[in-house]
DNA sequence: CAGGTACATCTAGTTACATCA
DNA sequence: AATGATGTAACTAGATGTACC
């Protein structure tokens, strides 16, 4: 197993801690990668003793608790600090040997990113190897770099669907109201018109808007048509 | 052909760190 | 200088698709 391998798909990973780029089955640590009583061997020349209650038995464990989470997390950034150190001597990753634990992407690189996320949003094997190569970084960052921006994308589009929805319900609610006021000035102007009393029953039908039945006329008709108010639910009229 | 396995990659959610006000 | 907010790189878990046996 080379360097690349350690760093590329994350250190926990590799470690067997968890496999999102290894093996999504199997969530044991690889037997492989755990030495005996609790040290981690990666290659011949790297070997990270842990204490006891880190050894295999506890990280072969199916389920991770928080805790464990936590405690994997420590494993993992004690791993790298002792990598970091062997990728100085290597000159393989600048970030890693200046000490820095979080890669922050330069201008650059970042706007090839998003010119290369433009043309398209995810990319083949081939792809990624090539912007590797060409910002100079990790296939699995461009990887977690597109995976990352694909997120962000869609949490935009979702806010602004849900500014849309919100418009449209406003629109919809006053609209609505109008309707509901208009309905009111109908409903006064017939009861203000004696005449209206005379008219055949035919005439006088109305239609609740929310089960489509004719109110008004025939046996069961209830005693007046129901409208509803547009500030009460139309499930409640009938 | 169907079923099992290994692997790569995805999404959704989370964490941790760098940066800035 | 300290601190809280924010952006984002990196991670985790689980799902899915594909290739192979």
């Amino acid at each position: 197993m080379g360097f690349d391998d350690i760093c590329g798909t994350g250190l926990a990973l590799k470690l067997g801690f968890s496999s999102t780029a290894n093996n999504q089955r199997s969530r044991k640590p690889p037997a492989d990668l755990l030495g005996k009583e609790g040290s981690l061997s990666f290659e011949p020349s790297l070997t990270l003793s842990l204490p006891k209650d880190q050894s295999a038995d506890h990280l072969s464990s199916s389920t991770y608790s928080n805790a464990s989470v936590k405690r994997k997390r420590d494993i993992s950034t004690e791993v790298e600090r002792v990598l970091s150190s062997r990728v100085s001597d290597e000159d393989l990753d600048d970030h890693v040997s200046n000490g820095s634990k979080k890669l922050r992407l330069t201008k650059v690189q970042s706007a090839l990113l998003e010119e290369s996320f433009k043309q398209h949003s995810t990319l083949n094997p081939k792809q990624k190897q090539h912007l590797a190569r060409k910002l100079n970084v990790r296939p699995r960052q461009v990887e977690v770099w597109f995976q990352n921006r694909r997120a962000r994308t869609k949490l935009k589009q979702t806010e602004v669907d849900c500014e849309i929805l919100k418009k449209c319900c406003e629109s919809l609610t006053d609209e609505n109201r109008k309707l509901y006021k208009e309905l009111q000035e109908l409903k006064a102007l017939k009861l203000a018109q004696p005449l209206y009393r005379q008219l055949p029953a035919a005439a006088t039908l109305a239609v609740c808007p929310s089960c489509e039945r004719v109110a008004g006329a025939g046996e069961n008709a209830p005693a007046k048509p129901h409208f509803y108010s547009p500030f009460t639910s139309p499930s409640a009229t009938c």
